[in-house]
DNA sequence: GTCTCGGCAAATGTCGACAATCGACATCCG
DNA sequence: CGGATGTCGATTGTCGACATTTGCCGAGAC
């Protein structure tokens, strides 16, 4: 593009989020180079790179001489992926405990209402929207590079590859609840409770999605 | 080549590991792509991947039209670097918690008397060998794969950042008691506490790691 | 003396072509 | 008929050349 004036990876790897956003590639799909390249009208080096770096996010993997696939995560992989990031999240909130102040508090409040309503009137774009907005507003306040860059890492690859599926997790009611919840032991500042909180947090999700993957298709 | 099946990209990717091990790369120092492509005979093609695949890992850093730096991290971004790996090992074993058997701490406290034993004598080699030896059996019992890519990640990039160092920041003595200190905490079982303690084990060498570099030379 | 502008060298970014490898199908032999 | 083997198409791996960008350096104006 123009308006980025960084290279044409960028480009790409944005264009294959949104084909996986639009489930247009789907797990275990293979993502041929030479597909893309003349998708978008460029040669295969830029495609390699931007291919390279979605593995490195984990939003791909790699097989030597043979390709690049959608990640397929098995039930267990999923769990595990929450597990790993309610430990890193929970543990940047509570670094950053003292950081939030009365009006951030009534920020995140007022976020769970706006999801609970979105979730009630089946607006999913919006509702993603203003979760990735709350648990941003959450674990960006740490001041932890390398904390923060796992913590986004992992957060965008659930993002686009459990997307779809929020909705269906959980009731508008419980959505509501379940963030309202975290506000709440937020304002008790207690390091320990804050770190249980957010782990449990997305272990529940991670269990839910787990379970979800194996009764509609077999992963891997 | 002939015998490793897979690409150049790893052979390359092997060869800057070497280069800065040997202390041929230094922070800062820019890693032409050219001069790597004449120096192993190859195109700059799977130079190119490889040095993509490091900065994924954090040993490089990359500005876009410019170059690839080997990564330079400020103090406060290498404790920042040590907490985050003292979480993650800190929770992988505690989740293995109760997969370690008697032989296997066994096994870690003879490591901890050879890792004493290889210090006293200078034998800088041998002592960073037991050393990720003790630390790769801790992390490892865990079976979340996430969980175990983060930290193998991070103790590889500091591992490589800091390699030089180790044998300068403790005593014999006290690299042998700290160790001894994780295994004791190991023995008594209890989640929490393990977790504290690997806590406090990385943030304590992340400080002196840290000093160390802001005493010798402006990091960044 | 300092600042600005323009050009030059060097490094990265991109391209198209060729080589090596893999997977699948067809074929051959027991 | 079943398993091993050879061949073919498709895809990735690598290459060398060209395009573009960056930062430096020096000439010239103020």
């Amino acid at each position: 593009m123009v308006i980025n004036k960084s290279t044409y990876k960028d480009y790409v790897v944005a264009h294959v989020y949104e084909r996986l956003q639009k489930g247009e590639l789907n797990p275990g799909d293979q993502v041929l180079e030479s597909r893309l390249a003349t998708e978008l009208g460029l040669s295969r080096a830029p495609i390699r790179e931007a291919l390279q770096q979605l593995v490195g996010d984990g939003l791909l993997t790699y097989k030597p001489q043979v390709g690049n696939f959608v990640a397929a995560l098995s039930p267990k992989e999923i769990i595990d992926a929450y597990v790993t990031r309610g430990l890193l999240e929970g543990f940047a909130v509570a670094e950053a405990l003292e950081g939030f102040t009365e009006e951030d508090l009534e920020d995140l409040e007022e976020y769970c209402l706006q999801m609970e309503k979105h979730a009630r009137r089946g607006k999913q774009k919006e509702l993603i929207e203003i979760g990735t907005e709350f648990h941003h507003l959450l674990f960006n306040k740490s001041n932890n590079i390398q904390l923060i860059e796992y913590t986004q890492r992992l957060s965008h690859k659930l993002h686009l590859l459990f997307y779809k599926h929020w909705a269906s997790l959980y009731t508008p009611e419980e959505i509501r609840d379940r963030h309202q919840a975290l506000v709440c032991v937020l304002r008790r500042k207690e390091r320990p409770l804050v770190e249980q909180a957010l782990r449990e947090h997305y272990n529940e999700t991670g269990q839910k999605v787990a379970r979800f993957y194996n009764e509609n298709e077999e992963g891997v």
